[in-house]
DNA sequence: CTTGACCTTCCATTGACTGGAAGCCCCATG
DNA sequence: CATGGGGCTTCCAGTCAATGGAAGGTCAAG
């Protein structure tokens, strides 16, 4: 298989399935030509990192979550350990996420949105403080 | 007042402040020995931009709203098309996020977390396949 | 005079790609 | 046999928003 039909068969771009061999996620071997010529078990292995991807893992978790996928004596505790603390920074994202939104929307909804110039989203970003005018004193 | 203060009041390092000088978010004017000479105003914006970062948006979208907030002629309808527009984009992340985490989570459940290879969380990843085996046909 | 804190610029790095240029390789058609 | 087009290769640069560090200038205290 060349890189075209493992791109469209794994749902990853060519760039990134190029990218990932560069950082050692994948080592296909080559045709004579020069061509990645790739075998099923790298194919299996760039849904593995594509599935990995899309839950968010970082490219380091992925690696690790790789080595433990092909290492039979694995503990299952170790893959346990790195989605825990995977799920543990989503949370804190989603957190971050959720308290800017509601912020975000209480400004917004005080906001008439019109063609006048006040606008208490613009308020509550100067906190208190004016923007500049000409004469104020620095 | 120095970069060093103006930090510490904006609550931003001073890295970043020299930052967002070199993209044109602030003009403060140089002392005879070149340093930054930060004036209220200066700070105010710097604070503006804290706050805006704060919530998310993006730097082109500060820019934009610290020139809407400069702008006595606004009509509050500009500010509040960029707020709804980083709201939307707010709301995405969150689905995303919220998408991984319950399957993360499923899985997480589903796994012993224990000495044993058997692991539901490598083998949703692996989806089907197996990871490679000696002897295994390409 | 020296020490140390503070300031300056410039360059490199982060994460995970993505875009684009320049140049082979292969197959099908004329 | 030429040629055209698509696919493949490498390499370099850019993204976003900083951040780290080196090398060196400035200033106030002791």
């Amino acid at each position: 298989m060349n890189i075209g039909e493992v791109a469209a068969r794994a749902g990853l771009p060519a760039k990134t399935i190029r990218y990932y061999e560069d950082i050692g996620l994948i080592t296909p071997p080559r045709d004579a030509n020069g061509y990645r010529r790739f075998r099923e078990s790298d194919m299996h292995q760039l849904a593995f990192l594509a599935r990995a991807r899309a839950l968010g893992f970082t490219i380091e978790n992925c690696r690790a979550l790789l080595a433990l996928w092909q290492d039979k004596a694995r503990a299952s505790a170790d893959v346990r350990r790195i989605a825990e603390d995977h799920l543990a920074q989503i949370a804190i994202k989603i957190a971050d996420l959720q308290a800017m939104q509601d912020t975000l929307t209480h400004l917004v909804d005080c906001c008439a949105g019109d063609e006048r110039p006040d606008c208490p989203i613009l308020v509550s970003l100067g906190a208190g403080s004016a923007p500049h005018k000409d004469g104020q004193i620095d």
